[in-house]
RNA sequence: CGCGGGGUGGAGCAGUUGGUAGCUCGUCGGGCUCAUAACCCGGAGGCCGCAGGUUCAAGUCCUGUCCCCGCAACCA
């Protein structure tokens, strides 16, 4: 960032409301508000963005299955996602949703500036179409069994008529951009090479619209068209800015964006494709991107469909918005994945809110009021040494603050924080107050020490501000001080004298961790309760008593199975159905040992059409049901003890 | 040989440009009673996955190897 310039611009990326967000998305946008409050409170002229990316096939599909439009439904879940940020006191400049008229207006001008650049051209998408369902898909779409994700049936390679960006032509310039060691353009280094190597081996024209469906903006050439999702969402970061309306005042006082911070799986979007773009279009190039890391539950990825997603609104609720606030912050090391259990969290308000900080102020107001008649002595902060240790700890807190968020580190700069705060701590123990408090002699030196530690909790007061803002003015309305809080007063030790102390209620109360536990344990199995009050299933499309018909079902058994030669997570089973006996293969390695299944009953979808996996024919399809086990994805196998060749209906 | 991340005291993690291995929890011992049974001090515990190499010096660079985990163009 340039030195003359004090704006900062922020991002965070735009949600898409095909579900409730989760901790994850918590954890995205909590760091962009802190650090937003963090530039605010350091003179620092910010904008920040966040917002939700509402179009595509999916949202269509979703809201169909629901019986409203698209626009009802992202309507509904925006709602939510808002709440949230408001409960989260998020505080953004600017909400974008994609599908306001201020955003595909501008999209559309974008698009013709692609174009009359000469960056578009017409050309032909291959996808995997399914013909029932009309839709195409990408590779990573299709199901476990390379089908559609939607109604299961095989898919076919298909053209589709398409635009494309050229985005190819921009390999050298994003290289060179993503090489230049000063730029520093891409964070976390780690991820740098991976950008790199995936450009070295070659970039080709993305696809940048859609015929088959018309949820998005359309192509303003060609009705047919929809603009896909990589145009559409990445130019929120101008759109919102009023890009490329002439009267963009905003775009012209805060463009190039200082960080786009987004998650690890859309680093790539944001450091090929959206610097492609806007090469294209000549504008300058955002300064860093930032890809931060996972939180993880049992190692593993939050998904809806392992039921271990964390709701941030439940934590909320029971700790308050700093607690977890605090907790993302200080646990995480920005970009890397981390682990997430309620034990941890748990653990970290304890130790770190209640023993360390929430301690500390109570045991400080509690004194005052006790030693002080509840006014903070009007004295000097001494001359012994435990005294000028604190003092000056104190005061190079704010500078380390700076240095570590400079670079992100949330975590850091909170340890920084608490490196005073256990110096206070220490400090209490050290001149021992309740010994002084024995000797009227003693009075001055007593007097000095109750100043000091109102003055330390003072400037933790105002470190703290940018990340919890709450508990900063509850720590300042506990002393005795007024609500504004000036950064630079961090850098002082000389200021505080004559207020009147508030004794109040803890700020941050110790929790019993094993009843928590319990208790969060029995939240989640009220809310599993609640399902019974039979609440409709999402199912796929109604089928009628002929289609199921069709399917024949059998019992079989099976009588070998081993590792398929050429694939991680395919086995091969030989199965005895009745008189027949035939090979098939699914996709359960991950789960099974070959030798666990061999001798096991099993029931087959027997009129399968066969289908090659990896070069072995599967004739069939072995039945297992969905299941989680502590938190894991498994599969049960689904069984019987009818005989060999028996119908299953 | 598809790509990437990770393997650091009992647990969970930090370790910038190579120079005495840190933090939190736990554990053992001690101190204190102002405070939310909190706070403070001290101890034990690590050949930094394994094997080579570069260097005066490597957890930190290079090579090889084993194990775990993600991703393989649209789920933060």
């Amino acid at each position: 960032m340039s030195k003359d310039n004090k704006t900062f611009y922020i991002t965070t990326p735009i949600y898409y409301p095909s579900a409730n967000l989760h901790i994850g998305h918590t954890y995205c946008t909590v760091m962009a508000d802190v650090m937003a409050r963090f530039k605010r409170a350091t003179g620092h002229d910010v904008r920040f963005l966040t917002g939700t990316d509402e179009h595509g096939q999916k949202i269509q599909t979703i809201a169909n299955e629901k019986g409203v439009s698209p626009q009802e439904y992202v309507d509904d879940v925006v709602k939510g996602i808002k709440e949230l940020w408001e409960t989260m006191e998020i505080s953004y400049d600017d909400f974008i949703r994609t599908t306001e008229d201020r955003h595909k207006e501008r999209v559309q001008k974008i698009f013709m500036q692609l174009y009359e650049k000469g960056d578009i051209y017409k050309g032909e998408y291959e996808g995997w179409y399914c013909t029932p369902c009309e839709s195409f898909w990408t590779d990573s779409q299709l199901d476990e069994n390379k089908g559609c994700p939607d109604c299961g049936r095989p898919v076919s390679k298909e053209k589709e008529e398409a635009y494309f960006f050229r985005l190819s032509k921009y390999s050298d310039r994003l290289l060179e951009l993503l090489k230049d060691e000063k730029r520093n353009f891409l964070q976390p280094e780690a991820r740098k090479n991976e950008m790199i190597a995936f450009i070295e081996q070659g970039l080709e024209d993305l696809s940048i619209s859609r015929s088959s469906f018309d949820w998005g903006i359309p192509v303003p050439i060609d009705e047919k068209h929809v603009i896909y999702v990589w145009l559409d969402a990445l130019s929120n970061y101008i759109t919102a800015l009023g890009y490329p309306d002439k009267d963009g005042e905003l775009y012209d006082k805060y463009w190039p964006a200082s960080f786009h911070l987004v998650g690890k799986e859309i680093v790539r979007f944001h450091t090929i494709i959206w610097p492609a773009m806007l090469m294209s279009m000549d504008i300058p190039l955002p300064e860093h991107v930032l890809g931060h890391g996972w939180l993880l539950i049992d190692g593993g990825k939050m998904s809806k469909s392992k039921g271990n997603v964390v709701d941030p609104v439940k934590l909320i609720e029971r700790y308050g918005v700093d607690a977890l606030k605090y907790f993302l912050l200080r646990e995480y090391t920005f970009g890397q994945d981390g682990n997430y259990t309620s034990e941890i969290m748990l653990k970290r308000l304890n130790y770190d809110l209640a023993n360390d900080l929430g301690n500390l102020v109570s045991r400080t107001v509690s004194m005052i009021d006790k030693y002080c008649g509840g006014v903070v002595p009007k004295v000097g902060v001494g001359t012994d040494t435990f005294a000028l240790e604190l003092r000056d700890i104190a005061l190079s807190r704010a500078e380390k603050v700076e240095e570590e968020m400079d670079n992100f580190k949330f975590n850091n700069a909170l340890e920084e924080i608490w490196i005073l705060v256990r110096r206070a701590n220490k400090y209490i123990d050290e001149t021992m107050p309740w010994v002084l408090a024995k000797d009227e002699a003693n009075k001055s030196k007593l007097d000095e020490v109750m100043r000091n530690l109102a003055e330390a909790l003072r400037v933790i007061s105002v470190l703290l501000y940018p990340f919890m803002h709450t508990t900063s003015s509850e720590m300042r309305k506990q002393l005795g001080l007024s609500e504004d809080i000036n950064w630079e007063d961090a850098k002082s030790f000389d200021m505080i004298g004559g207020e009147q102390v508030q004794k109040g209620e803890p700020i941050f109360p110790r929790l019993d961790i094993d009843k928590e536990l319990e208790d969060m344990e029995k939240m989640k199995a009220e809310s599993q309760d609640s399902s019974e009050e039979s609440v409709d299933l999402e199912l796929k499309d109604e089928i009628q008593f002929d289609d199921f018909a069709k399917v024949d079902l059998r019992v079989g058994t099976i009588l070998e199975a081993e590792k398929h030669p050429k694939a991680d997570k395919l086995l091969v089973f030989q199965v005895q159905l009745g008189t027949e006996k035939r090979q098939i293969i699914s996709g359960v390695a991950d789960i099974y040992k070959p030798e666990d299944l061999v001798n096991k009953k099993v029931i087959v979808v027997a009129n399968l059409a066969p289908r090659k996996l990896r070069g072995l024919e599967s004739k069939g399809m072995i039945l297992f049901a969905d299941n989680i086990v502590d938190g894991k994805e498994t599969l049960e196998l689904v069984t019987t003890n009818a005989d060999d060749g028996n119908a299953v209906m």
